[in-house]
DNA sequence: AAAGTGACTAGAC
DNA sequence: CGTCTAGCCACTT
């Protein structure tokens, strides 16, 4: 039977990914890098990927980059929800 | 198999 | 502050 949830249920890192950002409060943000070491993942990147395959029901807006700036195409809409949950945003830039 | 790509990061200047 | 470089890792061409 593994190898029918084999497909379908990715990977572990996944998992663990999509809890980590499951968990963040609201109001409160995580680096991808930050997300990446709680997940127990080598690299950032593989946050980012995993994020864009599957976050529909996550709170991805969270997700920021190290420096306190949210991905460029995604600027507008992560923005605005940060905002919308109390986040101090200064000129495109998230503080904390 | 090699090179390109991207929701990243840290360091150098 | 800013830009550039190199390192990173899974995926695509």
């Amino acid at each position: 039977m593994a190898d029918l949830h084999d497909a379908a249920h990715q990977d572990a890192a996944h998992e663990r990914v999509r809890e980590v950002v499951a968990g963040i409060p609201a109001g409160q943000v995580l680096s991808y890098g930050q997300v990446a070491a709680r997940a127990g993942l080598r690299s950032a990147r593989q946050v980012g990927r995993i994020l864009a395959l599957d976050s529909d029901d996550l709170p991805w807006h969270r997700v920021l980059r190290a420096d306190g700036r949210c991905a460029p195409h995604l600027a507008g809409e992560q923005l605005a929800r940060l905002r919308a949950e109390g986040v101090t945003v200064v000129d495109g830039r998230v503080r904390r």
